[in-house]
DNA sequence: CATACTGTGTAGTATATACTACACACTCCA
DNA sequence: TGGAGTGTGTAGTATATACTACACAGTATG
């Protein structure tokens, strides 16, 4: 029920496949800076989601995106908030659509979105 | 800079102003079981935003969305959180592109979006 | 002028957050 | 077979969160 947890842990295991000695456990906590103890702990769920710091040190050290990882941990990224903040009611509905859009049509919408059509 | 206390304190005052003897900073507080010194604090910003609960409780009384007053407070809702959960790289590329988008494009996509042509 | 509202300031507290420190058990391989 | 590496368990702590309680000052109305 860890989604920041088990997120995390997929994408270390996945990067420790192609170069175990750079992504164990106790490297990525070096780099991010925190005790090993502590990322074991976060990676089973039997701690709750570090600070925006640390998440944003693990999102670097894992090759991920912090947006998204502050976002599984429950955490709005400074950008998220300018974007709400501006246009709260856009956002509003756009989770309300993106709650029921199925796949196809969200990613024909990012697609056409990214090439400058919007 | 307190977003969420401008917002909340806002979007209090526009209701004051329609109904004085419902939205006073101590009837809304009572409504969302909560101290009016402490909402008070929250509005100026002096008291960082409050839990989910109690967000939710005051989404609910001052009719606004939940999601918004939460990413506001820079909290994830559960309905974001699940969108995220899902298509985490969708949720990334939107933020990337929502950044620099003009309004006018960003209404016609939610027109769209709204209208099933997605 | 009293009393009934408005919002605010000060002081305090239980619980959760965000970690550190270090010992422990296991596996691998030289 | 022992040392280097893997991850984990226990214990503890400073700081922040998420509030309550209540006294106080101002305004408005009867």
């Amino acid at each position: 029920m860890s989604q920041f947890g088990d997120y995390i842990r997929n994408r270390r295991e996945e990067l420790q496949k192609a170069k175990p000695s750079i992504f164990s456990l106790r490297k990525v906590a070096q780099e991010a800076n925190i005790e090993p103890s502590y990322l074991s702990k976060i990676e089973r769920g039997l701690q709750p989601p570090p600070g925006q710091a640390t998440i944003e040190a693990l999102a670097l050290v894992l090759e991920e995106d912090k947006d998204v990882l502050l976002a599984l941990a429950g955490k709005v990224s400074d950008d998220l908030s300018k974007i709400i903040q501006k246009r709260p009611k856009l956002f509003a509905g756009l989770i309300r659509e993106l709650k029921d859009m199925p796949d196809k049509a969200v990613l024909r919408l990012v697609r056409e979105v990214r090439d400058g059509e919007w």
